[in-house]
DNA sequence: CCGCCCCTGGTCCATCTGCACTACGTTCCC
DNA sequence: GGGAACGTAGTGCAGATGGACCAGGGGCGG
């Protein structure tokens, strides 16, 4: 456990920096490392290593961009709290949408930036989130304040988990044979399960409810 | 125009910096500027942007990410080789690909790495192209050997103009009869097209070919 | 000039899909 | 206990889709 904050404020906060791409990684370590009240301890692009890094040094914050779905953005912070529970999360995402900032929030995250924002406020934001603040970047806050005001915003989708899984399967060309094959079901169930899910988005077809569900990122940009 | 190389080398290398995540640009920036051989005249996250600065600064290299599909890779290339002749460009990107690599260097680049590279690398890419070299991703490599050599490698599917527009609508969830007033042919038409385009990929359905041209990446990856 | 490829338009038919509605068992919560 | 939500499964039907063909017109290179 390195120092967490002084009277007045943080002093030496170890930070440990996950991204996707080793380039961005290593820059963003060569900034972050520029400021005197950080200091980054571990810097890399694969999920196993970070892990591994923060439960050896427990380090103050945790730097991760999000490169997955919702599912697995739960799973990915549940394992880092569990690794290190004290450690806290700053989510630096390409991807910045009300879904990835809530699921983020709602699964330990103590801050959630996008990469739209510059250097400083990156800084700015890891200082922080060290100090025990909960970081948001601004263009979000509306979000999360219309969330929290009529509780809506957010699931008026509404898919059921099975549903969930059925739009995905669509979502890599499943047909409707294979899915219940797939899915150890009948092809009717199938069929209710894509008609759901389209009278839910609001589709005339599979191929639009695909469409729909990747504009309200319901599913990743690009599948494995 | 700055020096572009003593007999020894290059010497003092000015570099544009456009990168879609301010984030990102800036720390790229803060890097490259960090050795001495290089200095940044201009980072920005928007192409406008870059393309005035590249007019005005005409660098000896532009570093560039890629965001866009293949048509608008050839068209952003050659707005900069328009705006400055003599700009070498480094495509730096996420999205490393075969078929990027290609359109890429086909359409003015002189250098290509993946953001899965190290900071030495970008630093090391940057340098050479900036002295006339041209560099490709160790990775990449193999593809390009393939390519030159038996000359396949990329459009093996060889779908026509009218059966790609058509997978493009397909893949933002267009229906048959919206695509035929879209494109003002008969629905019939846009079934044969779809047929083909089915048969070339080799997809079951519409849906099976929008997520194997994904992976392709004949299609980009999120739609506008 | 002839052939090849592309875009276009069409037909026939079996199957799939979208839509509507019913039904039963389970789980969870009031 | 009862109701709501969910997963499961089924039926029926109209229209869309995939598969297999055919054919004319235009452009382009041998």
């Amino acid at each position: 456990m390195s120092g967490i904050d002084g009277p007045g404020g943080p002093t030496d906060v170890t930070v440990v920096v996950l991204e996707d791409h080793e380039m961005v990684a290593s820059a963003l370590e060569v900034v972050l490392d520029q400021d005197p009240r950080l200091r980054v301890v571990g810097t890399t692009s694969r999920l196993e290593d970070a892990l591994r890094v923060v439960a050896e040094r427990s380090p103050t914050v945790l730097v991760t961009d999000l490169r997955l779905d919702g599912v697995e953005i739960a799973d990915q912070l549940g394992r880092f709290t569990e690794a290190c529970p004290d450690v806290r999360i700053l989510v630096v995402t390409g991807w910045a949408t009300e879904r990835t900032l809530f699921d983020s929030l709602d699964h330990g995250a103590h801050g959630f930036i996008g990469k739209a924002q510059g250097l400083d406020e990156l800084v700015d934001a890891v200082v922080r989130v060290a100090d025990g603040e909960t970081v948001v970047a601004p263009q979000l806050l509306p979000a999360l304040v219309r969330r929290t005001s009529h509780r809506s915003g957010r699931d008026r989708t509404n898919l059921t988990p099975r549903e969930l899984e059925v739009l995905r399967l669509l979502a890599e060309g499943t047909g409707t044979r294979e899915m219940a094959a797939h899915l150890a079901v009948s092809p009717n169930t199938i069929r209710n399960h894509v008609r759901a899910v389209l009278g839910k988005l609001g589709a005339g077809s599979r191929l639009e409810a695909v469409t729909i569900a990747r504009r309200m990122d319901l599913i990743a940009p690009v599948e494995s």
